[in-house]
DNA sequence: GATATTCAGGACATTTAATATCCAGGTTAT
DNA sequence: ATAACCTGGATATTAAATGTCCTGAATATC
């Protein structure tokens, strides 16, 4: 899984925490020491996927585009990660015996759905998190977070 | 995620079919049109994970080291693609305000949790399938298929 | 309007992982 | 003795992840 994934999941927890002000690619890289063009690219592929609005010029950048509430982890890492699942069925059963040309094994294969089944349950548990979700439980843990972070992009 | 884990799925799939009978390596990638020199570093990966034996010499190759019934989907997943999770918690936090330096932030960290938990009903899933359940559906679609797979082995 | 700031996105460059291939060495049935 | 087969290391190839850079467009401010 990309590595970006990481990366939006807590700067939009973070933006949770700023509402209605647009942070710069430059500063939620710097707030985690992140390169700033790459991250940036992240974020690109967030605003694309209507996660994020972007604003160019002074006093541009992003935001969230929707209550946290609505944007789920599945969200997230659909928009970074695309939206293939990890196991990619190749029909490898087209190549045995008795096999079906017109079939669709992706469907039809029995490994391939087992596979798709546990993929399901992942998605529907990161579909069922949101932003919000997890911004509540770390405000639930560390008061400060939500000031702390504020403070910080201040002095960024 | 790595293909192989498609292709031993489905030989182990056959070869619970074909009890008590090493099968080579070469068969077995011919039954799929594989090629033979890498499927059979999958194959050594299950040896070594336990999950096949495998004899040298003429009349050696692989066979299931255990009923099918006690080979979990998860146990393929992870022989071959290792014990890993998809999402890798880097600790960004370390680099935020009010970090702690011996903090694990892979335990500790809200999203990291999130993730974990993601993945772990995805194991579950895989570890409560085996082998033999996936054998016994296909038995259960396509009577012939156990019959048909020892016949073509026969002839390569 | 000029300027500085910022996002958008394409074109690279680098690193790492996946996907192979090949061979030399050890094992074993015949 | 021989041939078949697995083991594992070395190496090559390809694709993906990771990262940088630059041009162009948008826009707030002076």
């Amino acid at each position: 899984m990309n590595e970006g994934v990481e990366w939006v999941m807590h700067s939009c927890v973070n933006l949770s925490w700023i509402p209605g002000e647009a942070v710069t690619a430059k500063r939620l890289a710097a707030f985690y020491n992140l390169p700033t063009a790459y991250l940036n690219k992240q974020l690109q592929a967030l605003t694309r996927a209507g996660i994020l609005t972007s604003a160019s010029g002074p006093k541009g950048g992003f935001q969230l585009a929707r209550d946290p509430r609505d944007i789920s982890l599945l969200d997230i890492v659909v928009a970074i990660d695309g939206p293939d699942e990890a196991f990619r069925c190749t029909e490898i059963l087209k190549e045995g015996p008795g096999a079906d040309a017109k079939a669709d094994y992706t469907k039809v294969c029995v490994i391939s759905q087992a596979m798709r089944a546990a993929e399901l349950t992942y998605r529907r548990e990161l579909a069922g998190r949101s932003i919000a979700d997890l911004a509540d439980e770390v405000v639930r843990r560390y008061p400060d977070a939500p000031g702390n972070t504020r403070n910080r992009f201040a002095n960024l």
